[in-house]
DNA sequence: TTCCTTACTGAAAATCATTTTCAAATAGTA
DNA sequence: TACTATTTGAAAATGATTTTCAGTAAGGAA
C-alpha cells in the first residue's frame, strides 16, 4: 500500500467512494513538494487520468480539504494553492525560489499572546506562521 | 489636514492625480477599523462620492498597496481585504468576532528562525505572523 | 487665470476562476 | 449480477476582476 492510500481510504471511511478521478488527484496532491493550484492539480493528474474533468478536481480538493488531508497556502503570488496537511502543530517554510514546502515545528508563541492578550484585551485563539526563504539548491 | 491626506501627498509625490474618487477610496481606507474588500469600500466611499466607479475602487488600491499605504490581509474568510499599513516591523490581531483589526509588535522570532535554518539548510528572509481571537467587546 | 497635455474616469465588454446544472456512468453493496 | 445513490465531465451560469474606450478633468506651463 502506497502511502497515499491511506488518503483512499480516509475518503473511504467518511461515505466517499474511491473512483479513479479521486485517485489520480490523491495521487497527485500526496506526493507534490510544493503547494498546487488547482488546475496544477488537473495537468498533473491528466498524466495520470486523461479523462478527468477540473470540476472532479475541484471537488476533491474540497473533500480533501474537509478531511483536513490538505491544507491552503497562502503566499503573495496568490492563496488558491494546496498542500498535504502537516500532523500535529507544524507551520510552513516555503522557497521563494522554487515554490518548495517544508514543515516546522517547535515554535513557542505562548509568552508573546500573553503579552499581546493583557495590552490589547483580546482572548488569543490561534496563530498563523510562515517562514519564507531560500532553500539549499535556490541559495546557490 | 487630516491624517489621510498624508495618503493624497503620496500619490501627488510619486504622479498621481488627486482626484474625488481618490479622495473618497483614500479617506474610507484610511479610516477603517477592520478590513475591507473593494466591494465594501466601493459601497462606502460612495456615500462621499456617489459618481465613484468600483472599477476605480480596484485602480485606487493598486496604487495605495504599490506605496505601502494599505496591506492586503490574509483570513480564513478571503484574502481580498485591504487595511492601511502599520508601521515599521508589525503584525496583525484580528478579532474572529468582528472582524477589527489590531496591530502588534515586539515578536521575536530570531532564535526560532535561526534553529530551523540550522534544521533545513534554508535561508530565512521574512516571516508572516498573524493571531486571531476575540477582542473586548466579542468576548462577552 | 487660461490653455494644453496627459492621466484619470466610469460604463460596458471581456476575461478568468469557480460553481451549478444535468444526464450519463459507475462504485459498492445486496 | 442487479440495484441505487453517488460521482462524473461537459456545458452553462455565476461572480469577481481586468480591459477597452471615449469623454472628463487635474495640474503644470504660459
Ligand atoms: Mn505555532
Ligand atoms: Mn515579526
Ligand atoms: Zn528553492
Ligand atoms: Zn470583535
Amino acid at each position: 500500500m502506497t502511502a497515499s492510500e491511506t488518503w483512499l481510504e480516509q475518503l473511504h471511511d467518511n461515505g466517499y467512494r474511491i473512483t479513479a478521478a479521486r485517485r489520480a488527484v490523491v495521487h497527485t496532491v500526496f506526493g507534490a513538494t510544493h503547494a498546487l493550484t488547482p488546475q496544477e492539480v488537473y495537468d498533473a493528474a491528466r498524466k495520470i487520468y486523461r479523462a478527468l474533468g477540473l470540476v472532479t478536481v475541484y471537488r476533491t480538493l474540497e473533500k480533501l480539504e474537509e478531511l483536513h488531508l490538505i491544507q491552503r497556502v497562502h503566499q503573495p503570488v496568490g492563496c488558491q494553492a494546496f498542500i498535504a496537511a502537516g500532523v500535529g502543530h507544524q507551520h510552513l517554510l516555503l522557497c521563494q525560489g522554487c515554490g518548495q514546502v517544508e514543515f516546522f515545528e517547535g515554535d513557542d508563541l505562548d509568552a508573546l499572546t500573553r503579552s499581546i492578550a493583557r495590552k490589547t484585551g483580546y482572548q488569543i485563539n490561534e496563530h498563523w506562521l510562515q517562514l519564507f526563504g531560500l532553500c539549499m539548491n535556490c541559495r546557490s
